[in-house]
Order: structure tokens, then C-alpha cells, then sequence
RNA sequence: GCGAGAGUGGCGGAAUUGGCAGACGCGCUGGACUUAGGAUCCAGUGGGGUAACCCAUGAGGGUUCGAGUCCCUCCUUUCGCACCA
């Protein structure tokens, strides 16, 4: 056969159309083999479309795919859309143009730009949260849970964007802006859609340990998560009458709490009003109004502590101590109780606030540095305090428990970070609420035959400020009756964040088209997801709101295990020198971005596709380099050269060296895919092929198919064309990945390395199996070894079989 | 401040359980073939030294026959959390 040139644009459409017109990427229910299933994060339609830095976490998840399909799997990797979410609606509000189409265009772009990364997505399974078919088991999930008492409306102060003029979720707010548009988030009192995700706080925490996850990830949940143990304790606050009202507390080291000078509520705290002196009243209700109008922003941008005094008193249970209350901000209502007794002595917080202020500081507990010049937080042993002195905080601890529970005064409790989900968003383009709320009823649940509430056309998409979402505006969609009595009834408004309809979404793929369920019986055999690919970004937020809806559906019977990803690996970004003179993370915005379609159309996809893995480690950020990609490129020529010069003409008796550069390529490239080394699996190609071009002979036809097979989920176009080049008439992707035998992957002769004094000095080759004398014996005649062995002692051989022989003379 | 990573040639990065540091690629240098080379091929490429050798994995200690790898101290850097009692 004729040498013709590697030329990718011939050959890439065509076998992307091959494998389309063949459902080679169609994972079949009724496929016998095991099933596997590859999850890449769904992205968001953006319409600046993709660059290579998507690509590249595309890319491996389908280097991945198309791995474990060539090792007997029926594979499950499909594709979808996250396609709720503000960029529409903002397009909406100006162009007028309804976010359905605008992201109905995207969508069309993005499968363009995938299709050209050559990935095998099974299509036929795609699914899109916008989609009422879809949305309708969004809000079908969420009336389970309103079922269940785990979705609640309640008044409370929330995050409140005032650029995007919505409600938003502790987790969508970063150093008090927020996530999306970066505007300073405020603080307003609103009637809020809450999921009681706090009920879960103790699964979700505790089944991070049997995760195969990056360590980093799980820290990062537990973090959040927050769980901290100790004691409820009911301190008596006399109020400015002198009537006893009960103020509970937290706090994680009751065996301090003989040192508890003072009190510190939190100033929004329900009883500072009661408490309040009069003569203090001007002063607190000053602070509690400063306080309240500050932004997060500036709140975290005081260096220094702040409170003032109630005027009112505490009983400190324990000792009958009375202790002055203050108010301040250190304190958040938000955790815990609102409330907390101060312990400046052994807490760095109280000791700065008790140190600003005046207030008495105590030692309770032993420490070496004392507190002279800061709070001893640490362990030791109790002091001045009452019975339980002398003994060791630790215990002390529990023991102070337990008397606070036999007298009723407190109780040992877990306290978590974690809060409750705010749900509600005042804006248009999402999933409504399905609730219908009675005059008599109060908040009903649409009936689940009545789903999916869908989303109304409206003129104005603009988000009113008001507290009410644009579909409030609607009156004959809002005006319905009573699913309960009949009666006049107001439907609900807010519609849900954008992370509802990513929560569940891979349970979807599942079973996408059922209509009667969220998830069939055969769909449940493909679940759960055995390999989750994507950003780190998403560590927190959406992979807790995912397995808190999937621990729920297990709870409610809809799906058989608790956790949804069993693996998770997460994808390093691309970062290239942008505007600010330095690598940053590929961005539109940055104006860094490379766009991959003219690298496409230079060297191809599948040179693109093996540069993003060559570019570095995966799970680390890689900074492109915009030559890099011509070394893969050289490479898969001169592999093209190789293959396609000798093909036909193989040899039928393959050197004992091409055999063994054979079978090291497969163990390598195993190896390394097992252990998602990719950058180095690029590398072992590379270097199979200096080895076996430079041998200046034919390769046998086992050979060159097994380096194919090898290469075709990295270079799949490639692979294919060359595979059925040489004569087959079936895809390269129906054969089987091929095994290495390591009689050829182990040598019979090796080099060993010669250090005297722990200095190299030579290498000497020896039979493998050679011992410690015959070594010593063949190094001793090398001269360069010879020369440092003259005149010397040697104390001490150490020799490491068929490694490295080393001689410590004196 | 707390927590988790990361520091290796001009650059991206390789280095089984501690065992020949710098694989592979980019870039660079020289050469070949060419009207031409931003194509292709060959050779070279951590620093110093004519050489023998010496020095080199952020800095400094330690363990060891032997340390990029293990331990201690410190520096730089990235990311996350950040008044959570």
C-alpha cells in the first residue's frame, strides 16, 4: 500500500460520521457485558462556546470512556445541559428574545464543538433541565420533599443580590459578593423556600470516608459541614425587671465554664430587646441598626471587635455567678444559638473582646505559657473550678455534661456549619415552585398529575427588585384554584436556583425518556456513577446538593444506594498569560482564550485531543503552550509514516526487541490509564515509537495492531483509519484491549549501577539473576570503577538486585 | 490565622517500595536535503572544568551504604475556609 500523508481533515468527518451512523457510542440496555458509567459534569450553553480549556475536561473523561469500552464494558457516557441559569435570562431581558431560544442556540453550538472533539457521547440520552419533561421530576422531587417537611417557606434574613435582584444561598456568596456577578450581597428579611438539608448533616458527612474522591474534596465538604461537639448550657438572664428568662448557649469547652466572665449575644438576637436596660436602650438599639445596615463586606473588613453593654445580667449555672451581657457582632444568630458564654481566658476572640472592653479574664485551665499575653486554648488541667478542679479538661468536659444534665440545666449537642438550603430566587428563567398556596390550606403541593407547572411566557423578564419574581406579574397563571378545596388560591412565585436541576441529572440519563417515572428498573442498572469528571469548582455546592437529593431519593425508595458518585476526579484547568501579563485561567473575560477550532483545523482533532493530556499532570492546572501541540502532531505523523510504510509488508518473525518494545508499551499505557497518568501515557508512545523506527526493521502486523488498539482512545480517528487501512473491516473500537506478557516486560540481562561512597562511578550489565560476587567481581574490571578501588579498603558492599551495587571503602 | 497541595534545566514536565535525577516534548545550537524553510531528517543540549572530576531537585539541618522521595526547622507560592463559640 501506497505511504500517503497523515492528513486529519480527510479523515476525522469521516469516521465521526462511521461511528454515528453505527450507535457505536449508544449505550444499549439490554447489552449483556457490565456496565460502566462515565459522567463528565454537564456544562451551562454559554454562547462564547467552547475553548481549550473545556476541552480538555472533555477530553479525558473520553480518553476514559473509550478505555473501559475497549475492555468489555458497555459504557454509559452521555451528555447534557445545566441550561437554567441567569446569562439567558440576562440575554432575554435585553435582546427580548426568550431564553428558550437563545439557549436552544447554544445548545445547537455546543454539540457542534463536541462532536468535533470526537467524543462518543451517547445523544440519544441527552437531557436538558429546561425541558418540561425534564423539570417536571425536578418539582416532582421537590414535593417529595415538601411531603416530608424538608422543603419549608420561612421569614428570615437571607443573601440578597442587588444586581440580580434575587435571594441567594450562603454557598452562592464569596467574601460577601456574589458568585455570579460579583456585586456586594446584602442582608433582607424575606419569605423564603428552605430545604431542610441540615436533617442530612450527619450522613453527608459521614459517608465522605467510603468515597473515592480526592482527599482535598472530602476535607473541603467536611469544612463545610462543620461539625463541632459539645454543650447546650441554660444560663438565667435577669431582664432589666429583674424577671428570669432562660438564654441557652453553645459551646464546645464546657470545662471552661467556671471562667465565663460575661455574655455575648448575637445582636439580633430575639431577647436583646427584653433584656435591655432602659438607661442602655439608646446605646444598644444604636449598635444593633449599625450593625444591621453593614454589608458582609464590611463586616469582615473590621479588624477590630465591637459590642456593647445590655445593661442586664446572667446566672452562670455552675457557680451562680452573675455576669454582665453584651451584645456584638463576633456573635452570629445564624449558629449555634445566637448566644455564647464568654470565656476570654481560654478563647482568642473573648480574650481580644474582654481585653478591648475591660472585662475580667480567667484561668480555669493549666497551661504552660499562661495567659498573660493571650487566650490558652489548649488542653490541661482544671482550675478554679469548684468540684471539678484538678482534673484533666478533657474529661472534665464530659463529667461537667453530665452534671448539667442531671440537673436540667444543659445537654451534650452536635452544632453544624452546615445551614439550610435557601431555595427561592425571584427570577424567571428557572423551574417554578410547584406550590399552590390557600387562603384556608395554606402552602399545597400541585398534584403530581397536575406536573410539570410550566414556566409561562411573559413579556417582561426583568427581575422586579420587589422581593416577587416576574411570574408574579401574571395574573391568569398565578390565580388558580385550591388543589386541596377549590378555593382561590395563588400559585408560587419563586422559581428554584439553578443547582436544582444539576442535583439529580445523572440519575436522568438513566432512563431519560420515561415518562411515568423519574427512574425505570432497567434504568437503575446502569447507576450509580461509577467515574465523575469535572472541576474542582464544584467541591462544595454542587456535589453536596447532589447527594443530599439522591440520599433523599433513597429514602423515599427512588433510587438503591446513597451516594451517587463513587469516584470522582477532578480535572485541572488551563491557565495561559491573559491581559493581566500573567497565566490565569482561560476565560472569556480574561481575553486568554485559545480558541481550539483553528488547532483543529491545522493538526487535527485527535493532535489536539493527545496534547491536552501531554500538557501535564490532569488533576494539576497546565498552562498552555501554544507550540506544544506541534510535538504530538510530529508524532502522530511520523506514526502515520510508520505504520503506513510497512503496511502489508509486516515480517512474520518480529524481533525479541520489537516483542519486548510491544509489551512495554501495553503495560505502560495500562499502567498509567489505571492510574490516570495520562500526560506520561503520551510519553510511552512517543518512546515506543523512537524505539521501534529506529530498529530499521518491518514490524510485525501484531505489533502495529496492538499499538493501535493502544492508541485508539487517545487518537481515535487516527486509529480507526489506520485500522481499517490494513485490512479490517470492523471498528477498532469492537476489539478488545490487549493483554501484555511480562516474560517480554522483564529482562534477562540488566544494568547495574556502580557507586562507591554513594557516587556513581560506572554500570556493569550482568544476567538478572546475577548475584552480589559475580557484580562485584565484573565491576571491579571496569576501570572507571577500578581507579576509586585502588589503594582502599572497601568496609561495606550493598547490593540491591539488579538495581545498584554500592562499595563504602576507607 | 486554620486546612490542603506545590517548589526539579531556558520552558511544560519524568523518576516502582529510598537505588543511574532530568524520560518525553517544547525551545535552542550545529549539520543534511533544498530555489526556499516556519517542512523533513541527523546530532547536541542542567551548570562548571582541557580532563580526571566537581556542583546541582526552594533554603538549612537530620536519618541512611544511598534522599527529589523519609523526619525536623524555615522560605516562596497556589487553592480552600475564615469571628462557626
Amino acid at each position: 500500500m501506497s505511504d500517503q500523508g497523515y492528513n486529519p481533515a480527510d479523515i476525522e468527518p469521516k469516521w465521526r460520521e462511521y461511528w454515528k451512523a453505527n450507535s457505536l457510542h449508544e449505550a444499549r440496555d439490554d447489552d449483556p457485558r457490565p456496565k460502566y458509567y462515565c459522567l463528565d459534569m454537564f456544562p451551562y450553553p454559554s454562547g462564547s462556546g467552547l475553548h481549550v480549556g473545556h476541552w480538555r475536561s472533555y477530553v479525558l473523561p473520553d480518553c476514559w470512556s473509550r478505555y473501559k469500552w475497549l475492555q468489555g464494558y458497555k459504557v454509559l457516557h452521555p451528555m447534557g445541559w445545566d441550561a437554567f441559569g441567569s446569562p439567558a435570562e440576562n440575554d432575554a431581558i435585553q435582546k427580548g428574545i426568550h431564553p428558550s431560544i437563545g439557549t436552544a442556540r447554544n445548545i445547537e453550538n455546543f454539540k457542534r464543538q463536541l462532536h468535533e472533539i470526537g467524543a462518543m457521547y451517547d445523544w440519544s440520552r441527552e437531557v436538558n433541565t429546561t425541558d418540561p419533561e425534564y423539570y417536571k421530576w425536578t418539582q416532582w422531587i421537590f414535593v417529595q420533599m415538601f411531603k416530608k417537611d424538608l422543603a419549608y417557606k420561612a421569614h428570615m434574613p437571607i443573601n440578597w443580590c442587588p444586581s440580580c435582584k434575587t435571594g441567594i444561598s450562603n454557598e452562592d456568596v464569596v467574601n460577601g459578593r456574589c458568585e455570579r456577578c460579583g456585586a456586594e450581597v446584602t442582608r433582607r428579611e424575606m419569605n423564603q423556600w428552605m430545604l431542610r438539608i441540615t436533617r442530612y448533616a450527619e450522613r453527608l458527612l459521614r459517608n465522605l470516608d467510603a468515597l473515592e474522591w480526592p482527599e482535598k474534596v472530602k476535607a473541603m465538604q467536611t469544612n463545610w459541614i462543620g461539625r463541632s461537639e459539645g454543650a447546650e448550657v441554660t444560663f438565667t438572664a435577669l431582664g432589666s425587671s429583674g424577671a428570669p428568662h432562660p438564654l441557652k448557649i453553645f459551646t464546645t469547652r464546657p470545662d471552661t465554664l467556671f471562667g465565663a466572665t460575661y455574655m455575648v449575644m448575637a445582636p439580633e438576637h430575639p431577647l436583646v430587646r427584653e433584656l435591655t436596660a432602659s438607661d442602655r436602650s439608646a446605646e444598644v438599639s444604636a449598635y444593633v441598626e449599625r450593625v444591621q445596615s453593614e454589608s458582609d463586606v464590611e463586616r469582615a473588613a473590621k479588624t477590630e471587635k465591637t459590642g456593647v453593654f445590655t445593661g442586664a445580667y446572667a446566672i452562670n449555672p455552675v457557680n451562680a455567678e452573675k455576669i454582665p451581657i453584651w451584645i456584638s457582632d463576633y456573635v452570629l444568630m445564624a449558629y449555634g444559638t445566637g448566644a455564647i458564654m464568654a470565656v476570654p481566658a481560654h478563647d482568642e476572640r473573648d480574650y481580644e473582646f474582654a481585653k478591648k472592653f475591660g472585662l475580667e479574664i480567667r484561668e480555669v485551665i493549666t497551661s504552660e505559657a499562661g495567659i498573660a499575653t493571650e487566650a490558652s486554648v489548649g488542653e490541661g488541667t482544671m482550675i478554679h473550678s469548684g468540684e471539678f478542679t484538678g482534673r484533666p479538661s478533657a474529661e472534665g468536659r464530659k463529667a461537667i455534661v453530665q452534671w448539667l444534665e442531671q440537673k436540667g440545666l444543659g445537654r451534650g449537642t452536635v452544632n453544624y456549619k452546615l445551614r439550610d438550603w435557601v431555595f427561592s430566587r425571584q427570577r424567571y428563567w428557572g423551574e417554578p415552585i410547584p406550590i399552590i398556596h390557600c387562603e384556608k390550606c395554606g402552602p399545597v403541593a400541585v398534584d403530581e398529575k397536575d406536573l410539570p407547572v410550566r414556566l409561562p411566557d411573559i413579556e417582561r423578564y426583568q427581575p422586579t427588585g420587589t422581593g416577587e419574581s416576574p411570574l408574579a406579574a401574571i395574573h391568569d397563571w398565578v390565580n388558580v384554584a385550591c388543589p386541596k378545596c377549590k378555593g382561590p388560591a395563588k400559585r408560587e412565585t419563586d422559581t428554584m436556583p439553578q443547582w436544582a436541576g444539576s442535583s439529580w441529572y445523572f440519575l436522568r440519563y438513566a432512563s431519560p425518556h420515561a415518562k411515568d417515572a423519574l427512574l425505570t428498573e432497567q434504568g437503575k442498572k446502569w447507576l450509580p456513577v461509577d467515574m465523575y469528571v469535572g472541576g474542582v469548582e464544584h467541591a462544595i455546592l454542587h456535589l453536596l446538593y447532589a447527594r443530599f437529593f439522591t440520599m433523599f431519593l433513597y429514602d423515599i425508595g427512588v433510587v438503591g444506594f446513597e451516594e451517587p458518585f463513587k469516584r470522582l476526579f477532578n480535572q485541572g484547568m488551563i491557565t495561559y498569560v491573559g491581559k493581566s501579563g500573567k497565566a490565569e485561567k482561560m476565560s472569556k473575560s480574561k481575553g486568554n482564550v485559545v480558541n481550539p477550532d483553528d488547532l483543529v483545523r491545522n493538526f487535527g482533532c485527535d493532535s489536539l485531543r493527545m496534547y491536552e493530556l501531554f500538557v501535564g499532570p490532569p488533576e494539576l492546572d497546565a498552562e498552555w503552550n501554544e507550540h506544544g501541540i506541534e510535538g504530538v502532531h510530529r508524532f502522530l505523523k511520523r506514526a502515520w509514516h510508520w505504520v503506513s510504510m510497512h503496511n502489508g509488508q509486516w515480517t512474520a518473525t518480529p524481533s525479541r526487541q520489537m516483542l519486548v518494545q510491544r509489551h512495554l508499551l501495553l503495560k505502560n499505557v495500562t499502567e498509567r490509564l489505571e492510574s490516570f497518568r495520562m500526560n506520561t501515557i503520551v510519553s510511552s508512545f512517543m518512546e515506543f515509537l523512537n524505539e521501534a523506527s529506529s530498529m530499521n526493521q518491518a514490524p510485525d502486523k501484531e505489533t502495529v495492531e496492538v499499538f493501535l488498539v493502544a492508541i485508539a482512545p487517545f487518537a481515535p480517528h487516527f486509529a480507526e483509519e489506520l485500522w481499517q487501512q490494513s485490512g479490517h473491516s470492523k471498528s477498532i473500537f469492537q476489539q478488545k484491549w490487549p493483554v501484555w506478557d511480562e516474560a517480554y516486560t522483564t529482562f534477562d540481562t540488566v544494568t547495574v549501577a556502580v557507586q562507591i561512597n554513594g557516587k556513581l562511578r560506572g554500570t556493569v550489565v550482568v544476567n538478572a539473576d546475577a548475584g552480589e560476587d559475580l557484580v562485584f567481581e565484573t565491576a571491579s574490571k571496569d576501570p572507571a570503577v577500578a581507579r576509586h578501588l585502588d589503594g582502599v579498603q572497601i568496609r561495606k558492599k550493598v547490593y540491591v538486585k539488579g538495581r545498584i551495587l554500592n562499595l563504602v571503602v576507607g
